[in-house]
DNA sequence: CGTGTTTGACCTGCGC
DNA sequence: GCGCAGGTCAAACACG
């Protein structure tokens, strides 16, 4: 387990970066958190939804039918078991989240301030294993207890992504329920707070547009479904809905594997809910999911993964 | 009536 | 200790 947890604090060195192909001046950026274990993995990922370009260790330039193009960033990786005090994660990726190219577009800059800042806010989480749920639901002050120490010790691993959207709240392919709306200081935009509806899934998620750029719409994921997206399209679901982070007790893949899945699991939800088939330039027949593991050559072709 | 949203109150952590 | 900001709760409300 511990070796997991390093290998995701490697992934969390990604960094926000800009692209010098202008392309913010395409109608949708769509950054999200994809934690690239290897460059093998990271190409074959591109290549399958279509990449024409990309370069090592820097956002890629997506272009895809639909969309014209994208641009996708890998960050916001949080591990779920980082000792260090949030503060200190946050030192750490500001020092390593400065945008690649300083003079790259505005939009970029807006970014990864965004980003960034985001990120700040996202590496906090702490490592009680001494965790019992047990949660005596008698009494009042009991609850209120339980509800202290949980708020305490419980922080799930949180990611987050950008969408350039008009609409704040981007179906996803989950049914989410709105439990909270804050203002954000230094942001005219509100930021809404939702919870799956599903029972038992903990799974909740922010949405805030940035204040930088008002199209930009960052949406923090914190948790992992439990159960398979209620509305996701067949092949979505074959490919990733009905694999094991949606049917496997959570603590039966790693938190490695579960953050590979889950970060797949975004892109395609985000995808989808873009109009967008995944695997819209590649030949990859349902049989090839009836096996997966939730990880990435789950819904890359067996070809590409073989590529170095 | 079930489901989801709104919104003010409250709690918690953190910096000073 | 105090103030602030983020996060959550829960009653009231809206809607189909």
């Amino acid at each position: 387990m511990e070796k997991d947890n390093m290998d995701l604090k490697k992934t969390e060195d990604a960094v926000a970066f800009g692209s010098s192909n202008g392309y913010y001046n395409n109608p949708l950026l769509l950054s999200s958190a994809f934690d690239f274990s290897c460059e093998v993995e990271k190409s074959s990922f591109m290549e399958l939804l279509g990449v024409q370009d990309y370069y090592n260790n820097s956002g890629a330039v997506l272009d895809l039918p639909q969309l014209s193009k994208a641009t996708v960033f890998p960050f916001t990786t949080v591990n779920a078991s980082c000792d260090d005090t949030a503060k200190e994660c946050s030192e750490v990726l500001n020092q390593k989240h400065q945008p690649a190219t300083p003079n790259s577009s505005s939009i970029s800059s807006a970014s990864s301030e965004a980003v960034n800042d985001e990120h700040n806010k996202t590496v906090e989480q702490d490592d009680d294993d001494d965790d019992d749920d047990s949660e005596e639901d008698e009494g009042e002050e009991e609850q209120l207890k339980a509800k202290k120490t949980k708020q305490k010790r419980q922080r799930e691993p949180r990611f987050a992504f950008m969408t350039k959207s008009e609409v704040d709240h981007l179906e996803d392919g989950y049914r989410w329920r709105k439990y909270g709306q804050k203002a954000v200081k230094n942001s005219p935009f509100p930021r809404s707070y939702y919870r799956c509806t599903s029972a038992s899934c903990n799974v909740k998620k922010r949405v805030e547009r940035s204040f930088t750029d008002p199209s930009v719409v960052v949406t923090t994921y914190e948790g992992q479904h439990i159960h398979p997206s209620p509305v996701m399209p067949r092949s979505a679901i074959a490919g990733v809905g009905s694999n094991l982070g949606s049917l496997m007790p959570g603590n039966y893949m790693s938190h490695y594997h579960q953050h590979r899945h889950h970060h797949q699991q975004l892109l395609v939800n985000t995808l989808f809910s873009l109009g967008i088939p995944y695997n819209n330039s590649n030949n990859i027949d349902n049989s090839s999911f009836s096996q997966d593991n939730g990880l990435l050559q789950d819904i890359v072709p067996s070809h590409m993964l073989k590529e170095k």
